[in-house]
DNA sequence: TTTT
DNA sequence: TTTT
C-alpha cells in the first residue's frame, strides 16, 4: 500500500542520536511545519512532527542538523504502541525519514547553537550519502551517545 | 512549508461522521496501511493511521466507505492537544485529508457490511466531488448523527 | 533535493518489458490518472503520464498489470534526453517508479485482456517484493521480449 | 485519482510571468533537482523538471525568485499536447504547482542575481498568500509583462 | 515539550 | 482499538 511523506521545516531542538544494543544509528528529532493559512484568530499555526532517522542518516542528522535548521523529510507514517511505565498503552504516530534533506550551509544565521568552527556550503545535502565527516568515532562504540540509557531495540529497525 | 501526506490502504472500521456546532461535517477513520517488508519475525505489518476530513468530502466518506474499503488519502500531517479528563495533556497527530479517493465501487466484495441494495460501479470516484448521494438530508442537522455527543468544535476547522 | 511523485491510475495498454544488453529488467507503461475536476467545457480530463520501472518490480508490473488495471506508483520525476532519428533532440520526461502497487486482484473486471486461468485475489500486492510467479524464465534472457530491438542503455539505470 | 508531486530545487532561470487574456497570471520556471545518486561516471546528475504556477502564487512568485534561488512545489503532473509551428504534434509533461515554497531570504548568496536594495529575511515564505508586495501594480494590465506575446490561453487554466 |  |  502506498504510504509516502514529504515535508519541510525546522527541527524545534537539536536530533537525539542513539544506538541499538547492536550498534544502529538512530536519530530522533522534531520538525516545526508552519501552516500555510491562519486559524481562526488570525495567526499562523504549526505542526510539531516527530522523526526518526537510522543508520548513516542518522549520523548526518546528528552531524548537520541543530536546533533551528530548515530539513526536509521523505519518509512515510508509522504507528507503534509500547507500555509505558504506568503500564498503559501508548499509540505513537512518527515519521520515519528514508532521507533527510540540509537546506541551509551549516553554521548558517539560523542554526549557530553548535560552536563547529568548520563552517560549511550545504545548498542541499543528502543524509543518504556516505560520508567522512564524523570525528567522534562513535561508529563503533553503541554507547557514545554520552552513556545515555538505550531504549530503543533492534526490533524497532525498518528493515 | 511543504507537509504533504498520500496513503493507501483499507478503512479498519466504517467512518464516524459528525458536525461541529456550527453544522461542519467532520468524517473520522483509520486507514490500515499495509508495509511492504517484513519484520525480524517474517511477518507483514500495518501502520494504523488516523485520518479527518471536513465538510463534503467528509460526508462522501461516509457514505461511500465501510470497514474494509479501499481508499486513498491525500493530505498533511496535523499534530495537536488536548486535556483529556484525568486533566492531562495528550498529543495527537493524524493526516488532515484534503481529499479521499474511493478505489473500490460501493458494495464490492470488502465492504459488503452496508445492505444497500444499489450497488454502484466507482473505479476512482473523488470525494471532493459535490453529488446529491446523501439521503438523509443530515446537511442540514448537526444532530442528525444520532444524537451522539459532539466534542469538536469550530475551531479545529483546517480553514 | 526532494523529488517524490505518488500516482494512481489505470494502465492505458499492457505494460512493455524489455532488458538491457546486461539483463536488468525493465517495464514502460502509462497511467491514466483522471483529474479531480472538470474544464472549462465541464467534461472530466485525464492526465497520461509515462513510468519507469526496474530490475523485480518490472517484472512484476509485466505479469500482473494489463491494460486498464488500477495501480499506484510511488517515485521521482526525472528528465533526460536523447538524439531521436532525425537528429533532433528530444526532452523527455517521466516517472521513475521504486514500487509500483497492484490496487485490484488480477483478471478483475478491468484487465481482462490477458487470458490467464490462475486468478488471484490481491487486494494491495507490492511489486517490489520478491516473487516465483514468473513461470517464462525470462529472467535469464535478455532476448525473451519476443526478439523486440532493446534500445535502452544500462547507462539508464537509476542506481 | 491521486496525482501528487513535491519537489526541492533550484530555478534554473528567473521565472517568466504573464497573463492569460482574461489577465490572469501564470509563471513558469524550471527546477534544477540534484539526484541523490551518482551515475555510472561518478557524478551527480539533476533532473530539470518544468513547473507552472497560476494566479497570486505566480506574481509572488515572480517576485520573489531568480535564478539560483532554492525553492520547494507542491503539485501535480500535468500532461497535454499542441501543435507547433511545423504542424507536429508536440507532447509536454510539467509539474502544476499548487504552492510554491520560498526556501531563502530574498537575495541571498544563491541569487544576486537581482538587484533589489530590499532585503527580507524569508525562511518558509509561501507563494499561496496575498501579498501587498508587487509594486508593478501588473495585476491589472494584462500586457504589463513587457508586450511580450502571450500563447497561453484561458483554458489551460487547472480549475 | 516546540522552529524562523 | 485495527484492514485484505
Amino acid at each position: 500500500m502506498l504510504n509516502r511523506v514529504v515535508l519541510v521545516g525546522r527541527l524545534t531542538k537539536d536530533p537525539e542520536l542513539r544506538y541499538t544494543p547492536n550498534g544502529v544509528a538512530v536519530a530522533n528529532f522534531t520538525l516545526a511545519v508552519n501552516r500555510p493559512f491562519s486559524n481562526q484568530q488570525g495567526d499562523r499555526e504549526a505542526d510539531f512532527i516527530n522523526c526518526v532517522v537510522w543508520r548513516k542518516p542518522a549520523e548526518n542528522v546528528a552531524n548537520f542538523l541543530t536546533k533551528g535548521s530548515l530539513a526536509g523529510v521523505d519518509g512515510r507514517v508509522q504507528t507503534r504502541s509500547y507500555d509505558n511505565n504506568e503500564g498503559r498503552r501508548v499509540y505513537v504516530t512518527e515519521i520515519v525519514a528514508d532521507s533527510v534533506q540540509f537546506l541551509e550551509p551549516r553554521n548558517s544565521q539560523n542554526n549557530q547553537s553548535n560552536n563547529s568552527s568548520n563552517s560549511q556550503a550545504a545548498g542541499g545535502y543528502d543524509s543518504n550519502q556516505n560520508s567522512n565527516r564524523q570525528q567522534g568515532g562513535y561508529n563503533d562504540d553503541p554507547f557514545a551517545n554520552d552513556g545515555k540509557p538505550i531504549d530503543i531495540s533492534d526490533d524497532d529497525l525498518p528493515f
